[in-house]
DNA sequence: ATGCATGAGAA
DNA sequence: TCTCATGCATA
């Protein structure tokens, strides 16, 4: 039931051949971040021997480049032979003034967490509305400020689902990206406040947003799809946000204060390397080279496969595709 | 600002 | 199982 908002794709593709996402205008550009894949291995050795040579050959780029550190890189500490899971800690008093309870209706929920291994468990924190607060430009001590609400329905001005392929030009949405940021620093707003406030305006399955998505949106470092179907709902807010600037509203603020707790795993500099090595040869492994390669590097199966999923992912960011 | 992770939906 | 959109936890 969650449906976070997106506008999925329109077209499907055949999961080999799935490059011809967006328009058109990539599709040079995608092809050509996706170099090599040259050596035509493996075909049908399931004997044991099978990905020996793979793992090898990895291995030997992967170290490659860590010998003689001369003075390329700016690297520094190292990391122990290998730990499998790793740091964790919690944060403590994040003063984010963001929140949101079950609202009225529709609330796209998420959803709890299936009790994992980890053991990660209340995370989504909803809570009441942030209405009313609107933070006075004064950056300094910038007070956790209030969300803003927006009347909806009410256009100020571009229709936006007119037109279909609108705001689809990697050049207009990397300049709404920017102007974005630039007027929400204006506006003495946070990342986060940004995401929490995208609730209150309450827009059809829209709801709240992660600091990390309005960051990354900000940064164009999500696909272009994102972006796109990102764009109306910052652009709503940005308007009603200004609109309220002009206007003037105060309102106290909610601190939520909630604690978490969740493990992430430190893939140590060796390892990844290695991994770098593996994915230039085999972008999409498959789940016995995984578990192969899980093994060499002692890291846990799903790990090695969350890492190549991410991975690919990373290739598909507009910053790469896009890139001009 | 980013790395590792979850989960829904498509193959 | 992978992709895609997102997010917590971190550096």
């Amino acid at each position: 039931m969650t449906m976070a908002l997106n506008a999925k794709q329109p077209f499907t593709m055949p999961a080999a051949l799935q490059e011809p996402k967006f328009s058109s205008l990539h599709a040079s550009a995608e092809a050509m971040r996706r170099v090599c894949l040259p050596a035509p291995q493996l075909q049908g050795n399931i004997f044991g021997s099978f990905d020996e040579s793979l793992l090898a050959r990895a291995e030997a780029l992967a170290a490659v480049d860590i010998a003689p550190h001369a003075k390329g890189h700016p690297h520094h500490h190292h990391h122990p032979p290998f730990k499998p899971d790793a740091a964790f800690s919690a944060m403590s008093g994040v003063p984010c003034a963001a929140a949101a309870l079950p609202l009225p209706a529709a609330l796209p929920h998420p959803l709890p967490h299936p009790a994992l291994d980890g053991g990660d468990l209340l995370e989504h924190l909803s809570s009441p509305l942030a209405v009313g607060g609107l933070p006075e430009p004064l950056p300094p001590p910038l007070p956790p400020a209030a969300p803003l609400a927006l009347p909806v329905g009410a256009p100020g001005g571009p229709p936006p689902p007119a037109a279909p392929e609108a705001g689809s030009d990697p050049r207009e949405l990397e300049a709404f990206a920017e102007r974005f940021k630039q007027r929400r620093v204006r506006l003495g707003v946070t990342q986060a406040d940004v995401g929490a406030a995208l609730a209150a305006l309450q827009l059809p399955g829209v709801g709240a947003l992660s600091q990390s998505t309005i960051c990354r949106f900000e940064s164009l470092t999500l696909s272009h799809n994102n972006m796109a179907a990102l764009r109306p709902v910052l652009q709503a807010w940005l308007d009603g946000a200004e609109a309220a600037h002009r206007d003037r509203a105060a309102g106290p603020d909610l601190l939520p204060g909630a604690e978490r707790k969740r493990k992430r795993t430190s893939i140590a500099a060796p390892e990844k390397r290695s991994l770098e090595a593996f994915f230039a040869l085999q972008p999409r492994p498959s789940a016995e080279k995984i578990a192969a390669i899980a093994e060499k590097l002692d890291l846990k199966k799903n790990v090695v496969r969350v890492w190549f999923c991410n991975q690919r992912q990373k290739q598909k960011r507009m910053k790469y595709s896009a890139m001009h």
